[in-house]
DNA sequence: TTCAAAATGTTATATTATTACATTTACTGT
DNA sequence: ACAGTAAATGTAATAATATAACATTTTGAA
């Protein structure tokens, strides 16, 4: 099977099978649960799902959530700015943002010690707006 | 021994072991590293070394960053802000900063879909000044 | 001084992530 | 089409991080 256009490089089998596993769970997913999804396509090991995640990561099409241990699908498959999640403590919910202006803000705090920022991150807890109408 | 002001509790025994453990260290510093330094004064097992971590990051004089899977000493014992942590890609040295106001423009970014922030993670990743200056 | 809450000790186990190495597939230039 | 190279993949073993469960002790308050 060819290539695609020069911008944007096809992705691998395993890559596509991870996103949609990914993008089906509609949520936040540790690397263990889409495993167990996954072996119906085949996989067998932890490794092939971090692998794949950690490629996908570096496209930026999937995000890693660090305090949950955790990755979700990328929102939109074209930003470059820093992702910003809103994590809801009584639903799980994972909810992404971009805020350019913001990401410019955080990353211009620490010059002034010399610190060169290259990259954040910022998750924000608390309870989403459906948990709140509902307690 | 009797109990100090009624403001500030004192800590506990273990709490204050592994507060110093963490002050010595002068740096982030993971659970496991911290228990080899404890086992000289007694700890034997790993939830010795969490459970502690977690009293003294509920009383704000430790935290934990995320994205190291480590923790540190507060700056400052006093302070109820959103710490952000600085973290250099070459030495791995982190720096806890305070910003007010950046806390509350995050805070009151994802309110317009109804979410109530209660708390947020901010790590930042870059060069450190020492390590721009030597590279 | 008795009660309740918090802290502690200890063992076992769960969860998350990586190392190491062999093999295969895909892309590049000729 | 073909060789050379880089990237991706498969697989097993293991490392690193964190918690569950339960017994016991200490602390602080009524």
């Amino acid at each position: 099977m060819s290539q695609s256009d020069s911008t944007t490089p096809s992705l691998t089998k395993n890559q596509l099978l991870v996103l949609e596993a990914l993008k089906d769970a509609g949520q936040a997913a540790g690397a263990y649960q889409l495993l167990e999804v996954l072996r119906d396509k085949g996989f067998k090991a932890p490794l092939q799902v971090y692998r794949t995640l950690n490629q996908l990561a570096d496209r930026g099409l999937v995000h890693r959530i660090e305090s949950l241990n955790a990755w979700m699908a990328c929102c939109d498959d074209h930003h470059h700015g820093t992702p910003i999640f809103a994590i809801c403590n009584d639903c799980g919910n994972v909810t992404e943002y971009l805020d350019h202006s913001l990401t410019e803000t955080i990353t211009a705090l620490p010059t002034d010690t010399g610190f060169q920022p290259d990259r954040s991150i910022i998750e924000i807890y608390g309870q989403c707006g459906a948990c709140v109408a509902s307690s």
